[in-house]
Parts: structure tokens; sequence; C-alpha cells
RNA sequence: GCACCCGUAGCUCAGCUGGAUAGAGCGUUUGCUUGCGGAGCAAAAGGUCGCACGUUCAAAUCGUGUCGGGUGUACCA
């Protein structure tokens, strides 16, 4: 396909003096050909001649056919295709390598769990796709920070602490800050004199953090409370596979942030308003935010800002890859907006990513007020369940597929909806089909026990052809899913890979038949690519299912 | 009010830098079945791509408007 677009585009070179990157598609089915293009229908415009008189000009250089009103129609020979199988199988690795980001290092951050609360269905989500993300700039030569962000200073902290005080326990759970979380939340809403107490607490915790106080009731108990939220993260992370870098506690950025935004005061970046420090984006078309509130204490904003520098100064990064629920798209357009006036180079090297929630089906309602949304922990039983109760299986590597797939499947950007109850299934677009055409196709090599001689060349079935095909088309694939940061991309490519091998299954007995070596490379180059695709995607192959 | 995102088959979603007959999965109906592990394959039914107008040889895709849903919009994170 690329050879095709190459050849195309010297062609165009050639004759019409233009540099011009013409798209090859894949041709219709009713057309005896395998891929497409329709520059000269592009470059009539230009060159101001009609389209099938440029196709024609071309294809005396091309050897393809032409149709209306201006396509041009490329088939493959089998000679063509079979010898690609052969090369792409000798050593598949370098083949498929891309060096776009050879000694380029970047930062990504995702997940950003708060200690003293419960991770929910979202931080898994994330830490899935971020992680995805992260290993697809692996796989094209990047050194991947993945890094992780959270609140272990403010309201949230102190409304977990004020029910954990109240409630005068030795030892706590997890789990039970969770529920004093949930119940904090309610008594600081409801409950006049509460809300006055958390808020006195959250003055004391915040200097607890910043002059690092130990030894008194009240700073024993945050600092064990945050020593059991970053275990309880690290065991999470570790279970769903997802390995973290680094991780900034708000707290340690806040300073840098307080500092870089008052230096900025001064240069007239940031402004006073009711007596808060803030950027008003309306020149920019986005909104005002405040950046230091009237108290001088540093906003999420501010701390925002720290970060950004604070992961320059940590690592020099090339690029640096956020990823955050959508609600915050606008809020990080300010903050943004606002670092770019005093360092644009940090900005542009910057991109900002967004998710929706994951949902259950059915418009269920959620509120994390009262404590009943779907928690991280909450989606692993669920899948659990139906795979025990479907296939009787407790295979971990299977459930963590699934669920896996099922996250990476969707575009990022909107919500997502997780059926516990029938899209887990284990049929169809699935995580475990996947994983199942890849057991299949291992066990079709072990069943090969002759290394002998090639076949003799005979002719190429539909089924093999598609297959051959569809592996071609990887590496395009991984480009494009870089390029645009979709991890989907190369999730839904795997899907359709697996559908062709399944065909080719079907119909075209390898182990024993007179194709037995052509064929046995087809499904060595098909599993090399599964392996290699489901391994960015961070899903792992299980021996037997 | 203003800004941004979304609206594609009964359901869940791809496709969107304009291209040929709009694709998958689930569900429904039918066929294949002692297989290199059927968690599969083949086939059928199911669509005015929210609506209207516009740009173009060509619109699900671009523009304007409109309806419906979501999010954000000053001292929370």
């Amino acid at each position: 396909m690329q050879e095709i677009a190459e050849k195309l585009k010297i062609a165009i070179k050639d004759l019409y003096g233009l540099d011009f990157n013409p798209e090859i598609t894949s041709a219709p089915d009713n057309l005896d050909a395998d891929y497409s293009s329709n520059a000269p229908l592009k470059l009539a415009k230009e060159l101001h001649k009609p389209p099938m008189q440029i196709a024609e000009e071309l294809n005396q250089k091309l050897n393809a056919n032409i149709s209306h009103p201006g396509f041009l129609n490329f088939a493959l020979s089998d000679d063509y295709l079979w010898k690609s199988i052969n090369d792409l199988c000798k050593n598949f690795d370098d083949s498929i390598r891309m060096n776009e980001y050879d000694g380029k290092t970047i930062v990504a951050e995702f997940s950003d769990p708060n200690p003293f609360k419960i991770l929910h269905a979202g931080h898994f989500y994330t830490s899935i796709m971020g992680d995805a993300l992260s290993r697809l700039y692996e796989s094209a030569g990047a050194k991947v920070i993945r890094a992780n962000f959270g609140g272990d200073v403010g309201l949230h902290v102190a409304k977990t602490i004020y029910i954990l005080l109240q409630k005068k326990l030795d030892t706590f759970t997890i789990e039970d800050m969770g529920k004093c979380y949930v119940e904090g939340t309610i008594a600081y809403d409801d409950d006049e004199e509460a809300h006055q107490k958390i808020t006195e607490l959250n003055k004391q915790i915040y200097q607890i953090n910043n002059e690092d106080i130990h030894g008194t009731p009240l700073s024993d108990l945050y600092w064990k409370g945050r020593e059991l939220s970053y275990e309880y993260f690290k065991d999470f992370y570790a279970s769903i596979g997802v390995k973290f870098d680094k991780y900034y506690p708000e707290s340690s950025v806040a300073n840098l942030g307080l500092e870089t935004v008052k230096k900025e005061l001064k240069k007239g970046v940031y402004e006073y308003s009711d007596g808060a420090v803030v950027f008003k984006g309306e020149r920019f078309g986005l909104h005002t935010r405040v950046f230091i509130n009237k108290e001088g204490v540093p906003t999420y904003e501010a701390k925002d800002v720290g970060l950004i520098f604070q992961k320059d100064k940590d690592y020099h990064f090339d690029k640096s890859v956020v990823i955050t629920g959508s609600e915050q798209l606008d809020y990080m357009k300010v903050v943004l907006k606002s670092v770019e006036q005093y360092a644009p180079d940090l900005v542009a090297k910057t991109t900002h990513l967004t998710h929706g929630l994951v949902k259950l089906p059915g418009n269920v309602k959620m509120s994390s007020r009262k404590g009943n949304f779907l928690k991280a922990v909450d989606v692993i039983n669920l899948v659990k369940t139906a795979l025990k109760e479907a296939y009787n299986s407790t295979d971990e590597k299977v459930s963590l597929a699934a669920i896996k797939y099922a996250f990476l499947k969707y575009k990022m950007g909107g919500d997502i909806i997780f059926d516990p109850n029938e899209s887990v299934k284990m049929t169809g677009n699935s995580g475990p089909y996947l994983l199942y055409s890849c057991v299949r196709a291992k066990k079709i090599l072990a069943s090969i026990k002759s290394k002998g001689t090639a076949d003799e060349i005979s002719d190429t079935t539909i089924h093999e052809k598609n297959l051959i095909k569809k592996v071609l088309e990887y590496k395009g694939i991984l480009q494009e899913a870089i390029v645009e940061m979709a991890p989907h991309k190369l999730a839904n490519y795997l899907y359709e890979l697996a559908q062709e091998f399944s065909r080719f299954y079907e119909n075209c007995p390898v182990a024993g038949s007179n194709k037995e070596q052509r064929r046995a490379k087809i499904v060595q180059a098909y599993l090399d690519t599964m392996i290699h695709g489901l391994n960015i995607l961070g899903i792992d192959i299980p021996e037997e299912m």
C-alpha cells in the first residue's frame, strides 16, 4: 500500500512536477482490484484537465485500471503477496519498526487519583487508555515517562479525616476511608457546624503537609491515610499491569506554581480582581479563572502551572500528553493559554486529551456524593463473574483482556457504556475473541512438524489473499494510531484482522495440507502481528483458554 | 445567555483531513458441526447518517441555521 502510494507520487512528480501525497484506499468489492486512489480527481482542479485524462496519463507509468469518474485501481500480484509475507516472517520486528520518536522523551500524565478517596471506573479507564498511548509511542522509539498527579491536600482530605476522627478508629482500611469521604461530604453540605470544622481541619492539614509536621494525632492520621492510599493505588495499578514512573503529589508543585504565577503577575500576564489573582481569558475567547485565591492560596490552576514546569525540569520532555476527563477541557485551555504568554515553547509541546465517563447501561444515575458510583474494583468483579458464569473460567488474563479491550475499542472523547450483563459477553468484538484466535494460531504452528522446503506455487485462494493483505496493513495502522493518538484504531484493526484469520481458519486447512509451509507462513505473520498489537494495547495472551 | 462536545441499524459503536453500493458487534431469522480447540464460519432482515438550506463533478464527512442530549462558564479539584 505504501509502495503503491510511493510509485504514484513519483509518477505525479514526473508528469506534472507536483509534490502530491496520494491517498490509497481499499478498492470496492465489485472491482477486480485491491487498492484504489482518487488522485486524478483531486488533481483535476489544479491541472485544469478532466480527471479521466489525468488518470490515463498517469496510468501509462503505472499499469493500473481506470474507472469513472477518475479512479486508479491497483491489483496486487500473487507473487508480490507471497514475497511480502515471506519478508515479514523473516524479521517481523524490524519490518514494522518505526523510528519517528527515537531519542525523544514523552511525559504522559493520566489517571490522577486523589488520596483518601476510592478509585472509580474512570480512573481504570484512563489508566488503560494512557498506558496504551504510552506503549504506542514506545513502539515508535520514544522514552515515555508515565506520570500521575493527585490531590494529597484539599477539602476531600479534610472531609474524610473529619469522620475518621469522629469514629476514633485505631486501624482502618481504604474502604473505610471511602465511606468516611461520603459521610464527610454529606456532613459538609448539610451540617453547618461540621462545615466549619472541616474548613478548619483543611487549613491544619495544609499546614501539616507544608511544614512536614509529624507526631501529633492529626498529623499521624494524615500521613497514615496518605500512605495507605498510595499503597492501594500501587496495588491496583500492579493488578492491571500499568506501571507509573513518577507520582506528583499536588503539594509538591504548589509552591513552584505559586511563585511562577506571582512572577508573571508582575509582568502583567495575571492580574488582581476582587482580591484574587486571575487570568482573563476573554481576550482569547476563553473565560477568566482564579490562580491564587484572595487568601493567597494557590488554586488547582496554579498547581497545574507548577506541574508543567516541574515536568520540564525533571525530564526536559520533547512532548507532554495530559489525559483528563472532558469536563476539564475549557479549564485546561485557560491554564495553557496563560502559560503560553511566558513559556510558549512548553505549551507548544503539550497536548491535552480528554475522555468521557464510564457509564452503566440503561441510563443508571450515579452519585459520587452518595457513594454508589461504579468503582474500579466493581468493574473487575463484574467481568470475573461474567467469565465464570459463561465459561466457568477464572483466568485473570482473560478477564483483564476483556476489560482492556472493551475500554480501548472506543474512540476517546465521549462517554462509554460499560454493560456488565450483556456487553461483557465473550463473543463478537471482544478481547477474548482476539485471544482465542491467537491460541488457535499457536496450536496450528505447534502441530506442524516438518520444516520441509517450500510448497509448489499454485493458485492463491481468496481467504489466503485477504489475510495476507490485512496483515500487510498493520504498519500503516500503527502509524495512523500514533499520529492521531487513537488506540481505538489499533484495537478495531486487530479485531478485523482476527475476523480475517477466522475466515482463513474455516476455509484453509494448514497442517497436513499440500500448502502447509506456505500457509504456516501466513499464520506466523498473523500471530506475530497480533502479539505485537495486543502488547501495545497492554493485553497478554494466555497459553490456553 | 455564551463557548465546546455529541446525535449513524432495535441496542452498543466504527467511518468524518469530501470520493464509488454507509460498515461491525449484540439481538432476531436460517444454514454449516466427530474441528489444525465451533468462544467459530456463511447468509438474511434491519438506515431519508437528528432536521433544513448551502458549497461541490461528488456530502455521513465541509459551511450556515435549527432541534435534541451532555459539559464548562471566579476564588473546589
